[in-house]
RNA sequence: CGCGGAGUAGAGCAGUUGGCAGCUCGUCGGGCUCAUAACCCGGAGGUCGUAGGUUCAAGUCCUACCUCCGCAA
């Protein structure tokens, strides 16, 4: 069970070490920005191997339990799935229910763990499996593997290193899992935080913090919701950025430069932003940003 | 029918009241320099999203359609 491309990794992992899936559980299509439907990464790798899948609006209830059973799994494994589990549909696998969670548990339960390290500044992050609980991430550890968060990653890229982990440490678990011989190490919840979801409302930069936190969001929010500010007086994403030198500019003062935007920010510091997105425009690097906008290098942008 | 922006050279953009297709970067060739992401000279590269219409003349005005994107959900 799972839905975005993080998941993928396991589920693909899961089929190409040869064990038998009876079922793929995902999210039902949403309808995307404009018009068309968009199917879940999930969805769309289950069925390109001729997996059967599933997409119940909830998981509640006596039908998607009955469907469960059906389908008589010896194990369910779970992977940002999106959704919250009852312990009934947990208890049906002889062998448990097991999660893949993208960060080192007790830290950062919940839905957006990868994009929270980030945006914190943390040095190092990982994943865990462990067998699920009734509480949200909570359950008892089965093993986890750490990933030190490079300042040139971003969210997609620690995605990517995340994924490919959680499905390496799935694959050389299950065995231990399937005969018993797995760990179960409870987790102290009170180290526990948790990582809540992003939104919209973070989107907008404040100039007023220092580069480094600036940095860190830009970061952290890609691909959704994306950093933004108002650059020429129109709403832009932030896409990618480079942590500048010192400015005597204040506090949110942006010119333009050979590489894109170098904005101060609170702590004399700058940015440099270096791939951006006008609204009603595509993604631009910052120099190609800057070819276009006709200004001598220095520029200070109204 | 939710609101709105945009399709012009490989990339990013400009193009006025319709009147020779432009700019910056890149690219190719040459030059200068101890040297360079520097500078100078020269060249190539465009069915202006598609299909119609108006006109002596359409990138520009009208109609329909396609594609991409921002916001809102």
């Amino acid at each position: 069970m799972g839905t975005p491309a993080f998941a993928v990794a396991s589920l693909r992992r899961l089929a190409e070490d040869g064990h038998e899936i009876v079922g793929v559980f995902t999210q039902p299509d949403k309808p995307g920005n404009r018009k068309k439907m968009t199917a879940p990464p999930v969805k769309e790798y289950a069925l390109s191997v001729g997996l059967p899948v599933y997409q119940p609006e909830r998981m509640r209830g006596e039908e998607p339990l009955a469907l469960l059973r059906s389908l008589t799994p010896e194990l369910t494994v779970v992977a940002a799935y999106g959704q919250i589990l009852p312990e009934d549909i947990l208890a049906v696998p002889p062998l448990g229910s097991v999660n893949v969670h993208a960060s080192l548990l007790p830290k950062y339960r919940g839905a957006a763990p990868i994009n929270r390290a980030i945006l914190n500044g943390e040095a190092e992050t990982g994943v865990t499996l462990m067998h699920m609980a009734k509480k949200l991430d909570a359950g008892d550890i089965i093993c986890a593997r750490s990933t030190p968060i490079l300042p040139e990653d971003d969210a997609l890229t620690l995605f990517e290193r995340l994924a490919g982990l959680g499905a390496a440490l799935l694959s050389e678990t299950l065995p231990s899992i399937a005969n018993g011989t797995a760990p179960r190490i409870p987790q102290d919840d009170g180290e526990a935080t948790y990582a809540s979801m992003l939104s919209r409302e973070m989107s907008p930069v404040d100039w007023s913090e220092p580069a480094q936190a600036v940095f860190n969001k830009i970061r952290a929010l890609v691909p959704w919701p994306a950093a933004t500010a108002v650059i020429d007086g129109k709403n832009t994403k932030l896409w990618r950025s480079e942590l500048g030198g010192q400015t005597s500019d204040a506090a949110g003062t942006m010119r333009a430069v050979k590489r894109g935007v170098e904005a101060a920010c609170g702590d004399g510091r700058s940015v440099v932003i270096t791939q951006l997105q006008r609204e009603g425009g595509g993604r631009v690097s910052g120099e190609a940003w800057f070819n276009g906008r006709h200004v001598p290098a220095g520029t200070v942008l109204p």
